[in-house]
DNA sequence: GATTCGTGGAT
DNA sequence: TATCCAAGAAT
């Protein structure tokens, strides 16, 4: 076994996390969840999520037994919709083709929606005791200093070395405490900024810090100007209730249930008139409010209306009357979730 | 290979 | 305030 990994693996008996609310288990349900939950999300966010989570689906068969709307209401907030969408959607054909035993080869395991050869690896290595490598940030992070490998790590070729690297590395035994210590050494000690490397078992050699490039590596992705976009957002008032559609399965905030929207230049009253074939008043406005994504940011400008003439109200599909307080439980995006706890308080007063 | 997909924390 | 980016995957 290298250095590298027997030094990792005795760090992290010692110093990594050993009570995070997906260790202790071996149940492949649970591991997968909170792989799929830290994709891109830290951990702290992800706890309480992860533990409502499981409090409503117990296990795969009631997941998959639940319906989509159901499973966006507890990823409500959480972010990447599509991880939710395709959970679900997995855990229904686990339920067909594996007769709900979640798959132990990794083929099986990567054929899954939303599960990639990373994802895959540290299901396998921590549910069945696998002996694959993951490459996650995490490691990106480690190996890129250590090894002093230069290239912004999305780069195919860089990517590609790393793996290779991260195949290579991997101890013939221990190997579930080895790719946690990976993370947890990612997480705590070799972070992005700030680090720790006193505390590193491996930093005698480390090739980022014998030449002083820690905090130039990884190699950071070249960034383009943050478009800027801005849209209504409509606040539709009738007997108490307020209208949400849902928007388009894929897409930002795919699946999930939002507020109506209007181009900043529309006339709204004409809009609400052709659109949903009603007669409004306005009835003034809430703050601003500012949303940043990853790849744009949106002003959203909110307005208050109440609805004097309605076509029969037929339940069209992809509409819903709620109260605003009903609809805080709906599966709805942050920003509407900030609109309706505005809303909410601003009808009940103190 | 380049984009698209959320949100919150850190700096 | 602005920027980066975190247990990435899909298109």
């Amino acid at each position: 076994m290298s250095d590298f990994a027997q030094h990792l693996i005795h760090w992290q008996q010692i110093h990594g996390r050993h009570h995070l609310p997906w260790q202790n288990t071996h149940d492949a349900y649970r591991i997968w969840l909170s792989e799929i939950m830290l994709q891109q999300t830290q951990v702290n966010t992800v706890i309480p999520y992860y533990l409502r989570f499981l409090e409503r689906f117990p296990d795969l068969t009631r997941l998959a037994e639940a319906s989509q709307d159901e499973v966006l209401e507890l990823w409500s907030g959480l972010g990447y919709y599509s991880r939710g969408r395709n959970l679900h959607g997995a855990a229904q054909r686990v339920c067909e083709r594996h007769g709900g035993a979640f798959p132990a080869r990794i083929e099986d395991i990567v054929a899954l929606p939303g599960i990639g050869r990373s994802t895959a690896s540290a299901i396998a290595v921590f549910a069945f005791g696998a002996r694959s490598a993951i490459l996650d940030g995490n490691v990106k992070r480690v190996l890129t200093r250590h090894f002093g490998i230069t290239g912004y790590p999305g780069e195919k070729k860089v990517e590609t070395s790393l793996w290779q690297l991260a195949e290579s590395l991997l101890p013939a035994h221990n190997v579930a405490t080895y790719t946690q210590a990976l993370m947890d050494l990612g997480a705590t000690v070799c972070t992005r900024s700030r680090t720790a490397c006193d505390h590193c078992p491996v930093s005698t050699s480390c090739v980022a810090r014998a030449s002083n490039q820690v905090a130039c590596l990884p190699t950071p992705r070249s960034r383009k100007t943050t478009p800027q976009k801005a849209t209504h957002m409509l606040i539709l008032r009738h007997a108490g209730e307020i209208l949400l559609e849902k928007r388009p399965p894929s897409g930002i905030w795919g699946g999930l249930w939002s507020l109506p929207e209007a181009d900043m230049d529309t006339d709204i009253a004409t809009h609400c008139r052709t659109r949903f074939g009603m007669e409004t008043t306005a009835a003034g406005s809430l703050p601003e409010l500012k949303h940043s994504f990853t790849h744009f940011r949106l002003r959203i400008a909110p307005q208050l209306l109440d609805v004097t003439r309605l076509l029969p109200r037929a339940e069209q599909t992809g509409q819903l009357w709620l109260a605003p307080r009903a609809a805080l439980n709906a599966a709805i995006p942050t920003p509407v979730r900030k609109l309706l706890q505005q809303l909410v308080a601003l009808e009940t007063p103190a």
